[in-house]
DNA sequence: GTTCTAACA
DNA sequence: TGTTAGTA
């Protein structure tokens, strides 16, 4: 699942096509980037270079446009979803409680003594697991 | 021919 | 946001 994610990360789309499939004007589409909407990357001579992910966002901010939110507001949205995000990633670097690890090692005996009884062994402790 | 930046009869 | 000028 992860070498789809690379692909449409990859910037391949010059803006001319990005203009066909947004049905953005070029002019729109820069000032999305000097707002720091979309961001795409630069090929050797400068030129702007998207992806399918960067299509994705442009398309989303089409529709944001047209349900009447501006461009601060737009803004407004994709900063609290980077928060969200940040948060969930604070989430999973925090060390396991004890509520976590009891829960994890009860789930192993489980699984212990399921392997253990298909082969003929059981614990009596199993039962109280 | 396409895209870039900067600027506005 | 459109459009145009002068480049690369």
């Amino acid at each position: 699942m992860k070498e789809k994610e690379l692909r449409r990360s990859q910037a391949v789309l010059p803006i001319g096509t990005v203009m066909k499939l947004t049905n953005l004007s070029a002019r729109q589409i820069r000032y999305y980037e000097e707002q720091e909407l979309v961001i795409p990357a630069r090929n050797e001579g400068n030129r702007r270079m998207y992806s399918l992910n960067d299509i994705d966002k442009l398309l989303e901010i089409k529709d944001f446009l047209a349900d009447g939110i501006n461009m601060a507001g737009i803004k407004r949205i994709y900063e609290e979803q980077a928060e969200k995000q940040a948060e969930k990633q604070a989430e999973l670097s925090k060390p396991l409680t004890d509520e976590d690890v009891r829960r994890i090692l009860r789930d192993e005996f489980i699984n212990v003594s399921r392997l253990t009884k298909s082969n003929g062994y059981s614990f009596r402790t199993n039962r109280n697991l």
